[in-house]
DNA sequence: TATCGTGCTTTACGCTGTAAGAGTCTCGTC
DNA sequence: GACGAGACTCTTACAGCGTAAAGCACGATA
């Protein structure tokens, strides 16, 4: 699957397609994941990868169900530990893989990797005195919250100080004075956005005890 | 602004290209927006457009800072009021504008008008008791819930009955009981996902008075 | 009237996804 | 061993993409 030697005939399998398009979008963004870069990394035309995927769209679709296969799976008694690791694991996975999230939006038919991982956690708070629909409801809220989060940390930018000077850009009374204010009292005081994180989702977790029972 | 007839010189405007843009990906996704397509829908060519905005980039840019106009702005004594308010109407202008929240995650500038009211809202909830850090969780939190809660009603097919098939299409035992079961239980009983969003926004907000002072 | 800048068009380049067809290699069967 | 059938890959081609560069036409200014 390394970069430049032809492959023997054959040697082209949906798993190490599949790998070789996870690694180039996550090297250059999705923007970069085209049938010929696709087949340049696997040693092969761009035509080739035809023959294992009807189209882009269905490699797409792959693409995103095989991001299911790195999220932990809830595990453990307490449903409250058990459902945090997995969130947790679900943005990290979320964060290493960010054109994943953007293709969420489009494609509506879940793999089965996808439909495994929901009834598996479906299952786990089942067993877990949540009924039918507030298993479906704690689901929903949780994975709501991480997409959600994951897009604001995404949309973030490395450097701030751009936006900062932006705000503060001005003569007389600022434009934007809360958001001036903000930047004074928190952001200057050494506030990193990825900690929230974990504050937001514990608050989610303590309300999703109401659906229970 | 209308489809076909050439305009007058000069009568090419931002406003106007933004308007055209915007329904041009409201009726066709993000790729129906090609610069040749916007073009002809503002009865010119493609590469006019290039003398309002320096290249595609920035008109995306200056879109997504346009959808925050159409969003209404939290008002009222009540924080819980305000809040829901401002949330209810960042999900309806997000589902009229399905290609924006695929936007967020590429750009990492805000714009003016996105600057304006997230400068709003904070000062609303500084003037309500959420202290500097308090005040920008409440916002993030907020905001996370609606952005992924509106990227699972995109992904969600509007026809279900091909995915329930996918689940209990199998001989034996189902690969999927729980969500098996969930169907049967929920799905089958009249459930409406969008209906679930004012549940969870309203134990978000009781949440968030944790936040407070 | 001559000049200039603005706003739009034209042309061109390298990229994209993919349809169609032409090889070529690997098997199972006789 | 020969042969037919598939499976697999490559080649070619087409329409559309973003956009650089240059050309053209008009209104305002000198």
């Amino acid at each position: 699957m390394s970069q430049g030697q032809p492959l023997q005939r054959g040697a082209l399998t949906v798993q190490g397609i599949l790998e070789e398009a996870t690694a180039l979008a996550d090297d250059g963004g999705l923007a970069a994941l085209s049938m010929r870069a696709l087949g340049r990394r696997l040693g092969v035309e761009g035509m080739a990868v035809y023959h294992h995927f009807a189209n882009k769209e269905a490699l797409l679709d792959a693409l995103v169900d095989r991001v299911f296969n790195e999220m932990a799976l809830p595990e453990g008694e307490d449903w409250r530990v058990g459902l945090r690791a997995r969130s947790v694991s679900e943005r990290l996975v979320l964060r290493r893989h960010p054109w994943a999230i953007g293709l969420v939006e489009s494609r509506t038919a879940p793999g089965p990797i996808t439909l495994a991982h929901q009834d598996h956690v479906i299952g786990y708070l089942r067993a877990r005195g949540f009924a039918g629909r507030g298993s479906a409801q704690v689901l929903a809220f949780l994975d709501a919250y991480v997409y959600g989060f994951v897009l604001q940390e995404l949309a973030l930018p490395t450097d701030p100080t751009p936006v900062v000077d932006v705000v503060r850009e001005h003569e007389g009374p600022s434009p934007y004075p809360h958001l001036d204010a903000l930047i004074t009292e928190v952001v200057e005081a050494g506030y990193d956005f990825a900690d929230e994180f974990d504050v937001g989702l514990d608050l989610l977790l303590d309300a999703m005890g109401a659906l229970r029972g």
